[in-house]
RNA sequence: GGCGGAGUAGCCAAGUGGUAAGGCGCGGGUUUGCAAAACCUGUAUUCGAGAGUUCGAUUCUCUCCUCCGCCUCCA
């Protein structure tokens, strides 16, 4: 597998550090509300790279962590009048529902902020030790960003101006809360606040509440290590919060941090970005509202590469739907393999193209083309075999034969249809046929008999 | 303003220094009493605009236009 770094502006080979398992971190969600299809774009091209390894031979270990307690987790847990855990417990379910019904195979360890405080404390203490970070007056504790040379690696900050001037501009209303040293400080800990509620946790420095960066990093470092194979998020996620991280941990405990970095690009919807005010904001539950599967969403989501922007249009979900009918019918009769099947496959014959475009920075688009370009020459028992090895790599359940639930009246109806024409009726057969589509039932005739769909 | 990314047929979208995958849609055909479904088939002389390098550029360089992301807690 080679994959674009972020760090290092090129595509690199995916070796595991430790030769064996591939161990790869990915920042979850904040579940403080729905995930919408923007947010699934980077779990599902995750949970792609992850599959691709798999299939390709490698053992995994996958972790996500879940974000629950921040600003927002906070703030509507308090609006909602709930308490924190069952405010941010229905949003994770929620999520876990979702990823389940896009076919994301669950990480291996999905570790949850609020149940590693000390483990941050631990790293805050640390981190303070070594000079590299300071309390303020307020009960919080920042970090220095001075005293971290190589800060600003991974997003170019050496390059960049920060517009410092106009964002104190625009902050000077909140210039009390804060105490940092510098302006482009962040912080570790956050003293306790009013609007914090029953929120909070004791440290060395008071109540308070651990800051958002610092989560992923005292995680890391437990269920990973000092040094692990890939990083991963969406792209927003570069700055500040990576490179925070890559200060902390390697401020706190040395080590190479992450070995790789890879960060899926926004979804557009559209062409805008996805936002409530634009309306233009889907969950899984609206798509589902308009008749769109969560498969139907995970192909549109790995039709493009995710490293460009990829169009999501409701009229995709519909190619999407097609599309996922046709290789149905292409492979027709063939029985797919378990996942634990495919694990290790080494020959995917006539559809080995796909597998080497996958391969290659995970391209699921170009992936895609090869298999419909290669289906009608899958004949032997390999080539369906790569078949559905690489439908297994891209997490692709292919529909199965509907078995809708037609009601005796339209059944009926259907029924006099067919004997109408049978004996040749047309004006019956017709009116009858009209009635059922009026109902909103389709009759899809073949020679020698019929079937009845839903429009 | 700084940094990064993108502009390929009606829509979605791969790709390449050597003459444009694939999906949807649409057109044509077979089939059908007519449709639908199914099956077969066609569908960009051209890759935002202009210039340059080159035997040759959509692909490299430059300029311009448009769009998007990040610039302190958004996947």
């Amino acid at each position: 597998m080679r994959l674009f770094d972020t760090e290092k502006r090129e595509v690199t080979s995916l070796e595991p550090v430790d030769g064996k398992t591939y161990r790869f971190y990915c920042c979850g969600p904040t579940v403080y509300g729905p995930a919408h299809i923007g947010n699934f774009r980077t779990f599902v091209m995750q949970d792609i790279l992850r599959r691709a390894l798999e299939i390709g031979g490698l053992r995994t270990k996958h972790v996500r962590n879940i974000t629950d307690v921040d600003d927002k987790t906070i703030r509507d847990s308090v609006a909602a009048g709930e308490t924190l855990e069952n405010f941010t417990a229905k949003w994770r379910d929620l999520f876990h529902e979702d990823c389940e019904a896009l076919n994301c195979l669950p990480p291996h360890l999905e570790p949850s902020a609020v149940k590693h405080v000390p483990e941050q404390i631990a790293m805050i203490e640390e981190l303070i030790e070594k000079g590299h970070a300071y309390p303020s007056d307020d009960g919080s504790v920042y970090f220095k960003i001075s005293s971290y040379a190589d800060y600003g690696k991974l997003s170019r900050l050496d390059t960049r101006e920060l517009d410092l001037g106009k964002t104190q501009n625009e902050r000077a209303n909140n210039a009390d809360e804060y105490d940092k040293d510098n302006a482009a400080d962040f912080v570790l800990w956050k003293g306790r606040r009013d609007e914090d509620g029953e929120n909070f946790w004791e440290s060395p420095w008071g109540e308070g509440r651990p800051g958002w960066h610092l989560e992923c990093s005292a995680m890391i470092r437990k269920y990973l290590g000092e040094t692990f194979d890939l990083h991963s998020g969406g792209v927003d996620l570069v700055f500040p919060h990576h490179e925070n991280e890559i200060a902390q941990s390697k401020c706190s405990c040395g080590g190479e941090f992450a070995k790789h970095w890879f960060h899926v690009t926004h979804l557009r919807v559209d062409g805008a970005k996805m936002s409530k005010s634009k309306g233009n904001l889907y969950t899984l539950s609206d798509l589902a509202e308009k008749g769109h599967s969560a498969m139907e969403v995970r192909y549109v989501l790995l039709s493009g590469h995710y490293r460009k922007p990829l169009n999501f249009t409701l009229d995709s979900l519909h190619a999407a739907q097609e599309a996922l009918a046709k290789l149905a019918k292409a492979s027709r009769g063939k029985v797919p393999p378990t996942y634990k099947k495919l694990l290790r496959t080494s020959d995917f014959g006539v559809f080995t193209s796909a597998w080497e475009k996958l391969n290659e920075d995970l391209n699921t688009a170009g992936a895609l083309g090869e298999v419909f370009g290669n289906v009608k020459n899958a004949q032997s028992e390999q080539d369906w075999q790569g078949f559905f090895a690489i439908l297994a790599a891209l997490g692709l359940d292919l529909p199965e034969a509907e078995s809708v639930e037609v009601p005796a009246e339209i059944a009926e109806l259907a029924q006099k249809r067919w004997e109408a024409k049978q004996a040749k009726d047309w004006a019956a057969s017709d009116a009858l046929r009209d009635e059922l589509t009026a109902k909103g039932w389709t009759i899809k005739d073949a020679s020698d008999g019929y079937e009845v769909v839903p429009n």
